[in-house]
RNA sequence: GCCCGGGUGUCGGAACUGGUAGACGAUCACGACUCAAAAUCGUGUGGCCGUAAGGCCGUGUGGGUUCAAGUCCCACCCCGGGCACCA
């Protein structure tokens, strides 16, 4: 006997399979059932190597996409890099080389790492993102944001990472921490490029209930965009100091509130620090020395000291006072730092009886409290909804109802607030897409630009795209607020598109995120022939032909990150005429997190696992099934050494059992009974991506063989392609050895001539079950007494529940436990159990 | 604090709409083969009592529903993840 050479043989067949194409699929005229987009999170090559991370998703992704290929669908599977961007630049910073250099060491690392692996990829459309025929795209997509007016540039507050030395979106805000280098994130008032995602909360929001995604990341999605009802109200300023109220100049604050039922229990408002009432001085304060300093604190204190420290600080603005609007009440004003400038109005109403936060605000500066909702325990904090009190002609009223009410009586408007901000863009570092945009001082002076509101901006005319990274020797960021491209004024320097005089270039580079929010369309691109329009381009009609894609795995990690980003860019797309769909990913799957011995992965713990090392000793096939076999795909598990040796032992059975040949020549009925048992099985738990028990289910069956010592050959070949999804390259050489002469083709004829002198079993017709085979002869019956298992026999199918139960009283077991007496009760489950109650 | 997961042998993990808990692996022990070891094959492997047949206990804790609970209900504890002063 043959050992199994596994080196030699997934060398063999991974060459093959790339010369003879057999996964690429055919574009214009998708073969079979039709076309499968069968997509994975593309890996950002940043660290050593492939991660053990990154296999674990691609496996589960292609043991998916194998399956619906050999159910008939021409199945396009692509990979790629998502190289540029803050991950590698880091990485690059890191080691001491050159992205650029450092991209092309880790795309070949990459590429042969994927490649080894056997994973079902259509290599020939793969794409990376820092290649300039990629991102002229990116930077295209840029300008068609800006044409459709959903890009801008706005001085406000943002996130700042100190340690990368760029500002970052709210997403990449980790609970004020960078969510590339864990560094805290600070503020800063800086003018910033943002694409409106905001437009979009309401359709993202609701879009939801129509995708078919993984539960937690709908949940965790939902809570981001976080939509809330309820009123914008304003309240009158007074100066205190004038009696006389013709005199007095007219000063509003609105604030927003999701209870304007409690209007009545305002006992104080508060308004953010960065407030423009604040920045503007509207209002004649007397303490305004102290205010200022105040606010030069709050402003300080990072989002990490924010969040750590909850403690209430604040200071009245002093000689000023609001009127309540319900009760025309006279109440101070205040400004702290827990309330939020980027929400509603920037400015509340404090309503201390029904809101912990401002109870323990008025607490401390010893605040009126008016309690206005009847509920809850008398004199304690209730945020509940109840009866109103205290609120005059509404008193009685049930909240909900007056919410509608006193809004109305106010005056107020109601409002619907999300949480989602606008998408921070831009980054002031090198690795990255030049953001594609001009500035023109002297239309700026003119008021003339593209955009009303943006006299100057121009965007980089298609014809003139891409705008090409330079190579720069110092790319490190420079901590300034300007990228390094700002010292580079032969990249800078350039020329009006529209009055022809001198101008300059946006020096940022665009946010990773955008270049892995368009890829899945990348891939049919081709990059010579693109055009994003819907045309006579044969893009467009891949486009047209292919998208949506059909099934998306990746991580949870990126649930309000890539995977929000990618939908509000297709929205966009769709509105802009550019895309048919408005949900890129119809059908998406969270796969589980790999740890490692009970912990999670890290190069301190020294606990990394290198997927090379067990490559070489296991082979691609053990080390990928091992990886489904360890936990449910979309739960995650535990790596443990020992435990790939159970699968290799069992791909060693599988080799030994084909290669002595013993086909039977007849089936065997109770082995055709599990074989099909085998079948209905494995089919059922790869569409629910539960591999763990698949692989077990053909682990029992191969049992079952060994004990019969033979299996029919149609068996075999049934068997045979249960397996492939999992160990593709043990299944292809046993398929070529002994049944290379099948004559189920799935796809059609085109196949015969693109493959030269073999037939993949990858693209053999799946196993159907007969559901007539899955009947046993007899049945088992459990007798149990009390509810507890006493006995067990075996009775024909026929049998009666008269039978059964007459059977079951004269076990002898059960005699015993009966001593005599007669059973109360006997309960009969069909087919299963006799439960005798006594 | 809020929202998701999840707590089952020595370990990873199985268990349909409530119906034989521990599938499949790993580990360990013993046996076969071998001069020997590795590999391979076979048997056993939740705890307690018992020579055995068998019995009792057992799915985080405490209660409940039911002929029957890992599964349903109530209260609580622990672990993992997400969100977090969003008015």
């Amino acid at each position: 006997m043959k050992k199994y050479d596994f080196p030699a043989i997934e060398e063999k067949w991974t060459k093959r399979w790339r010369d003879e194409k057999v996964y690429e699929p055919d574009f214009s005229s998708p073969r079979g059932k039709g076309k499968f987009y069968n997509l994975m999170m593309f890996p950002y090559p940043s660290a050593e190597g492939l991660h053990v991370g990154n296999m674990y998703a691609f496996t589960g992704s292609d043991i998916y996409g194998r399956f619906m290929r050999m159910r008939g669908y021409d199945v396009f599977e692509p990979i790629g890099l998502d190289g540029f961007g803050i991950h590698s630049e880091n990485y690059a910073l890191k080691i001491g080389t050159h992205p650029a250099a450092q991209a092309e060491v880790s795309e070949k690392r990459f590429y042969k790492q994927l490649e080894i692996v056997g994973n079902g990829f259509a290599w020939e459309e793969r794409l990376e993102t820092y290649k300039p025929e990629y991102y002229k795209w990116t930077q295209w997509i840029f300008t068609e944001m800006w044409r459709q007016g959903l890009a801008y540039r706005k001085k406000q507050a943002v996130n700042w990472c100190p340690s990368c030395k760029t500002v970052l979106s709210d997403e990449q805000a980790e609970r004020g921490a960078c969510e590339r280098c864990g560094s805290g994130v600070e503020k800063k008032d800086l003018e910033q490029w943002f694409f409106r995602i905001t437009k979009y909360a309401d359709k993202l929001l609701k879009n939801i209930e129509t995708i078919d995604w993984s539960e937690k990341v709908k949940i965790a999605q939902r809570n981001w965009i976080g939509r809330s009802e309820g009123a914008k109200i304003k309240f009158k300023i007074q100066n205190s100091n004038l009696k006389d109220e013709s005199q007095n100049p007219k000063y509003e604050l609105e604030v927003f509130t999701t209870r304007p039922d409690t209007l009545f229990g305002a006992t104080y408002l508060v308004i953010s620090p960065e407030h423009d009432a604040i920045s503007n001085f509207q209002f004649p304060i007397s303490n305004r020395e102290e205010v200022e300093e105040y606010v030069a604190n709050a402003k300080k204190k990072s989002d990490e000291e924010r969040i750590e420290n909850k403690e209430k600080t604040g200071i009245e603005l002093k000689g000023i006072k609001a009127i309540n609007p319900a009760n025309k009440e006279e109440i101070p004003v205040f400004v702290a730092d827990y309330v939020l400038s980027g929400y509603g109005t920037g400015a509340i109403m404090a309503v201390p009886a029904h809101d912990k936060r401002d109870l323990e605000f008025a607490e401390k500066f010893g605040l009126g409290v008016v309690s206005v909702i009847l509920g809850g325990e008398e004199n304690a904090l209730y945020e509940g909804s109840g009866p109103l009190m205290n609120s005059g002609a509404f008193d009685g009223m049930d909240s909900e109802e007056a919410k509608k009410k006193i809004t109305e009586f106010v005056g107020g408007e109601t409002h619907t607030q999300f949480r989602l901000r606008d998408w921070l863009i831009s980054r002031q570092r090198y690795w990255g897409p030049p953001i594609p945009m001009v500035y023109c001082d002297a239309c700026a002076k003119e008021g003339r630009g593209e955009q009303k509101e943006m006299p100057g901006w121009y965007a980089v005319p298609e014809s003139q795209l891409p705008v090409v990274l330079p190579q720069v020797e110092d790319f490190r960021p420079k901590g300034t607020g300007e990228s390094p491209l700002a010292s580079d004024e032969s990249f800078y320097k350039t020329t009006c598109p529209a009055c022809g005089s001198d101008a300059r270039r946006e020096t940022d580079v665009s946010d990773t995120f955008l270049d892995s929010a368009w890829y899945y369309i990348g891939y049919l691109m081709r990059f010579e022939n693109w055009k994003l329009e819907i045309g006579n381009s044969s893009f467009a009609e891949r486009m047209k032909l292919w998208l949506p894609v059909d099934m998306y795995i990746g991580g949870a990690e990126h649930s309000v990150l890539h995977l929000l980003y990618v939908r509000f860019l297709a929205m966009a797309l769709k509105d802009a005429g550019l895309i048919s769909f408005e949900e890129p990913f119809p059908k998406f799957r969270a796969h589980g997190l790999l740890v490692k011995d009970g912990a999670k992965m890290s190069k301190s713990k020294g606990n990394v696992i290198n997927p090379d090392e067990y490559v070489k000793e296991f082979g691609a096939d053990a080390f990928r099934m091992y990886l489904m076999f360890l936990a449910p795909f979309e739960q995650g598990g535990d790596f443990r050494d020992q435990g790939i040796l159970g699968v290799s032992r069992f791909l060693d059975r599988i080799w030994k059992f084909y290669d002595r040949k013993t086909w039977g020549t007849s089936d065997d009925a109770s082995l055709e009974r599990a074989l099909h048992k085998t079948i209905k099985k494995v089919t059922e738990d790869i569409e629910n991506l539960q591999y763990n028990t698949a692989i077990s289910a053909c682990m029992i069956f191969l049992n079952e063989c060994e004990a019969k010592g033979t299996m029919s050959e149609s068996q075999a070949r049934a068997f045979l392609k249960l397996i492939a999804p999992f160990a593709p390259f043990l299944a292809e050489e046993i398929w070529s050895r002994f049944f290379d002469n099948e004559k189920s083709r799935i796809l059609d004829s085109r196949d015969e001539s693109g493959q030269k002198g073999f037939h993949s079993i990858h693209r053999e017709a799946w196993p159907t079950y007969d559901a007539s085979k899955l009947i046993e002869e007899t049945l088992v019956i459990v007798v149990q007494t009390n509810g507890k298992v006493r006995d067990q026999f075996e009775i024909s199918l026929t049998a009666t529940q008269k039978e059964i139960e007459e059977k079951a009283l004269a076990s002898e077991r059960v005699r015993a436990f009966l001593g005599g007496n007669a059973p109360k009760k006997i309960i009969y489950v069909p087919g299963r159990l006799v439960n005798i109650v006594f």
